[in-house]
DNA sequence: GCTGCTTTTAATCAGGCGATTAATTAAGGA
DNA sequence: TCCTTAATTAATCGCCTGATTAAAAGCAGC
């Protein structure tokens, strides 16, 4: 009875510790685990929380990891609609500085332990690569309004690109951030010892300059026509 | 008992037609649901086996699970060897022909409906995002090797780029791959009703370009200093 | 210090899970 | 034909899951 005033009041839902712990606790163990992999019980050892909280507080497992994802999402959407618009303000507009504008503040976040870290990357990794009716209701539902806009952006900044190419480019551009943001121990693996430093700005620029060298070879010549 | 002697006997296996129905099912049920979506009941029925034949021949989940990309992978990474080595007699070694070489058995026999079609590459898909115990044992085992032998090939045909931008580029080329290959419906819901085509050649050939030239420009001068 | 509300708790539920079992059928050698 | 072994089945086990519930514990306003 009380639960829909308590997960989305009108005004000010001040949402309080006790579910914050829980999404951040969800946050890790989605992450780890997956969806079906993770259970409410470790969701709310975790968080230190009865587990009836959990759906006293968000209603199902489901909606607890839709509200995982909604959090996050919001966020990260609105720095990168936010740092868009100051691009487009100060007309430097490069690919370089789209792409840069679009995988920073996923990037960021997920460098900053105190957000969470690499989990909700993980989260999203799941759900990237995820068929099933759920991972495709959250991308759409959290993703495909910011995608448009960026594969806009592209298609419009990079001469000769179709729209198709700056789709590829776009979820490719998502593929290799994510494939960077959510380390699953290959690179130390096939490292041979030499750790790669974990610099902000080195793993942003890098990404961005490979994406970038990318999309463009999309554009140019021999991308449509069979050129084997 | 007679389990040990199934599934792996010395000389000829000869994996009966149950098996193979089950290991066949078993792909597409990982695939759609990953590991712990996946029911041991679902694949069995969709196997039209009995659900005991499942223990009975693999002895657990977790086995099956393993069985599922043994049987891909080294198919897969026989044939990436086999082309490596034509392509050294030939002696047209290029960067393009390396990442064709790595990518077309993965994408082709994700084409290919008579072996799976895109399935096993989902199955792929979830084990190379899994930061979990099994996803990593499972990736190291049957993907390390093979890793390996392109990582360095990679860096010994680029010219100045440095192993770890050439294990960067190698894994930034399976992410590519994986997110092409198992498709998601992202494309469909971006594209605006424009569906892109599946011809396997440009597929492949786009895949091919937008890497190599990711790659050469982790290669270009400002990808050590910090030149933002 | 009641009263009415929200929050939190412990206990429990029905259902589905992987796995096991004992019994049945099929196949092959002596 | 008989007997051993492999293949297959139906039935069931104990466990863990997400979810529910009724009661206890805070905590305002009066």
């Amino acid at each position: 009875m009380a639960r829909l005033a308590v997960t989305r009041p009108e005004g000010a839902p001040e949402r309080g510790e006790a579910q914050e712990a829980i999404l951040d606790a969800a946050e890790i163990v989605f992450g780890e685990s997956g969806f079906h992999g993770a259970t409410t019980r470790a969701i709310a050892v975790r968080a230190q929380a009865n587990a009836a909280l959990i759906h006293y507080y968000f209603g199902s497992k489901e909606a607890l990891y839709e509200a995982v994802i909604a959090r996050r999402a919001g966020a990260i959407n609105d720095e990168r609609r936010a740092r868009l618009a100051e691009l487009h303000a100060t007309g430097a507009v490069t690919l370089e500085a789209l792409l840069d504008t679009l995988l920073r503040p996923t990037i960021s976040l997920g460098r900053d332990p105190s957000r969470g870290g690499a989990h909700y990357t993980r989260v999203l990794g799941h759900a990237a690569s995820g068929t099933d009716e759920r991972s495709h209701r959250v991308t759409s539902a959290y993703y495909d309004g910011i995608a448009r806009v960026f594969i806009a952006e592209i298609a419009a900044i990079v001469p000769g690109l179709s729209r198709e190419g700056a789709v590829r480019g776009y979820l490719n551009a998502i593929a290799v951030a994510i494939s960077l943001m959510a380390p699953t121990g290959r690179v130390q693996d096939l490292s041979d010892g030499t750790l790669a430093d974990d610099d902000l700005e080195e793993m942003l620029g890098g990404a961005v300059r490979f994406v970038a060298a990318g999309i463009r070879a999309l554009a140019a010549p021999g991308s449509k026509p069979g050129a084997a």
